[in-house]
DNA sequence: GCATGATCATGC
DNA sequence: GCATGATCATGC
C-alpha cells in the first residue's frame, strides 16, 4: 500500500509483513500456523486474533525482532465478511478498535488518541464467516495495510471530536451511533453490561468502544477486495464450479489467442497485444472485469495460467516458482519450505493447442483444474533436497537438472548474471528457482484428459 | 530436437 | 526496482 502510512516499521520490515499477511489469502489458520483448535489461546480476550498474532510473529523475521512489541508498531485487525446477496463480499459487523476511557479521553488530543495511532497502523485481515465453523478453518479473503485517504482521516477526526465533545460537556449518556458518520462510539455490549460512571455528570452511561460502522468497513472491503464473481445464467444457478467454468470456455474453443483478443475487443490492428492478453481473455470469458480478482478462484486460492501446447503435446516452456535464497534453502526442511507450500497451488490451467499446419498458432484446446498430486510430492522433496544438500556443499552453481527429477528441476532465473544472491558459503551465484518440467506437465496433462476428468 | 543456461521485457 | 512470463542461444 502507499508509503505515506504512518506506520514505524522499516519498509522493508512492512514488506515482509505484508507477504506474510497475503500468505494467509485463501488459506486457513489450521493451514498455515498448523493450529488445530483455539482452546490455548482461550484465556485471550480474542483468542482467534490472539492465534494470528502469534502466527504472524513466528513468521516474520522483522517481528521476532521487535521481541514481541510488534504491537505498538502494527495493530493486526481480524475482522468478518459474508457473501451478499448478490454474492459480493460484505462485511458482517462493525470493526472494533477499543474501549473508550471517559476520563482519559477528556485532555487527550486527536493526535495522540487511541483511533489515531491505530488507523495508522492498521493490517486488516478479512475472514470469510462461517457459522458453527471452528475459526482455524476460517479463509482469509484479503489482508493488507490501509491507507487511509486524507478524506477520510478528516471525517474520522470530526467524528472524534463530536463524541470527546458530549463527554467533555457531560453528556456521555446521550451519545448515540446517529451522532457520527464514520467512526461511531459503539455500545458494544448494549445494556446488558450495565452503566458506569462519567466525570462531568452525575447521569451514569453506557460504557462504548471506538468502532467503523458497518457501512464504512463496507467500503473497506469494496476497495480492499475487487473480487468478482464468475457471471452465471439463471440456468447455470446451481453449477458447480468445474463445471460452470467448462461451460464458459466451450463457447471459444477451437478459436486462437488473436481471435478471442478480436472478439473481446483487447487488441487494435496494428498495434501490438499486450503482454497479458491470455489472463485477460480467461477474465472475458468467466464474465470478470479486467481489474478484478476472480471470486471463486480467491476462495479457494486457484490461479489461471495458460500454457502453450506444442504438436507433441509439451510446453512450450515450463511454469517457475518464485526464486529461492540460497541461504534459506541451506537451513530450512523441506516441510517448512516456501516450495512445499508453491506445490500445494491450485491452478486453473488455459490451455492453448499449436495448429497442425500453422506454425506458433495456438487455438484453445481446454480448460483443467490441476493440482499436484499428493504422490508425487515425494519427488519433488527430493529435488529440493538435493539443491540443498548441493547448496550445503558449496555448489549452488550446480542446479539440479530436469534429467535428474521426474517432476521439477532448478535452473536460472535472474535478469542477468549481475542478478545473484548470497550463498552459506559467501560466494554470490546468479538468482534460481523451481521449475516443473514441462514433460511432467505434459503427462499430468493428458492423464487429466484420459480419465475422463477433461473439460472441453 | 531437446536440455540447459541465460536474458529480455512488460507490468506492477 | 523487481518479479514473472516469455524467449533466445548454445551444445549435445
Amino acid at each position: 500500500m502507499d508509503s505515506d502510512v504512518r506506520y514505524s516499521l522499516e519498509s522493508a520490515d512492512k514488506r515482509s509483513v505484508v507477504a506474510v499477511a497475503q500468505n494467509l489469502v485463501g488459506k486457513t489458520l489450521r493451514d498455515v500456523a498448523r493450529i488445530d483448535s483455539l482452546d490455548s489461546f482461550s484465556s485471550e480476550e480474542d483468542p482467534f486474533e490472539a492465534a494470528i498474532i502469534q502466527y504472524f510473529a513466528n513468521s516474520s523475521k522483522p517481528l521476532c525482532e521487535y521481541d514481541g512489541a510488534f504491537e505498538r508498531a502494527l495493530s493486526i485487525k481480524a475482522f468478518p465478511v459474508k457473501i451478499g446477496r448478490n454474492g459480493q463480499l460484505v462485511a458482517k459487523d462493525r470493526l472494533v478498535l477499543g474501549k473508550i476511557g471517559f476520563s482519559d479521553i477528556l485532555d487527550e488530543p486527536w493526535e495522540t488518541s487511541l483511533v489515531r495511532k491505530q488507523y495508522g497502523k492498521l493490517l486488516l485481515l478479512a475472514y470469510l464467516y462461517e457459522p458453527c465453523t471452528n475459526p482455524v478453518d476460517y479463509i482469509f479473503q484479503f489482508a493488507d495495510f490501509w491507507a487511509m485517504p486524507d478524506e477520510d482521516a478528516y471525517t474520522i477526526q470530526r467524528d472524534w471530536e463530536t463524541v470527546v465533545g458530549k463527554i467533555s460537556s457531560g453528556r456521555a449518556h446521550e451519545i448515540s451511533s446517529g451522532d457520527t458518520l464514520y467512526l461511531e462510539a459503539y455500545a458494544k455490549d448494549g445494556l446488558a453490561s450495565g452503566t458506569v460512571p462519567q466525570p462531568l455528570s452525575d447521569i451514569p452511561a453506557i460504557p462504548r468502544y471506538w468502532a467503523f460502522k458497518k457501512s464504512f468497513v463496507m467500503s473497506l472491503v469494496h476497495r480492499m477486495s475487487d473480487a468478482q464473481k464468475i457471471s452465471r445464467s439463471k440456468l447455470q444457478s446451481t453449477l458447480p464450479l468445474s463445471e460452470l467454468v467448462r461451460q464458459h470456455f466451450d463457447k471459444y474453443v477451437g478459436y486462437t489467442e488473436e481471435d478471442l483478443g478480436e472478439i473481446f475487443g483487447l487488441t487494435q490492428k496494428g498495434k501490438r497485444p499486450p503482454k497479458s492478453l491470455s489472463a485477460l481473455i480467461t477474465r472475458r470469458i468467466l464474465g470478470v472485469a479486467e481489474d478484478s480478482k476472480i471470486l471463486e478462484f480467491e476462495k479457494a486460492g486457484i490461479v489461471a495460467k495458460t500454457i502453450r501446447l506444442k504438436r507433441n503435446g509439451v510446453p512450450k516452456y515450463p511454469m517457475s516458482f518464485p526464486k529461492f535464497d540460497y541461504c534459506k534453502l541451506a537451513v530450512t526442511p523441506f516441510e517448512d519450505s516456501d516450495f512445499r507450500g508453491y506445490l500445494e497451488q491450485k491452478y486453473l490451467l488455459v490451455i492453448f493447442r499449436e495448429d497442425d499446419e500453422v506454425r506458433n498458432e495456438y487455438h484453445l484446446d481446454s480448460v483443467l483444474f490441476w493440482q499436484m498430486p499428493e504422490s508425487d510430492i515425494p519427488e519433488a522433496r527430493r529435488c529440493y533436497k538435493e539443491m540443498q544438500r548441493r547448496v550445503r556443499d558449496g555448489h549452488a552453481d550446480q542446479s539440479v537438472k530436469a534429467t535428474e527429477n521426474r517432476c521439477c528441476h532448478v535452473r536460472p532465473h535472474g535478469r542477468n548474471a549481475e542478478d545473484t544472491c548470497m550463498t552459506p558459503y559467501g560466494v554470490p551465484v546468479i538468482k534460481k528457482s523451481f521449475w516443473f518440467n514441462s514433460k511432467y506437465i505434459a503427462g499430468e496433462i493428458q492423464r487429466l484428459n484420459t480419465k475422463g476428468l477433461s473439460v472441453g
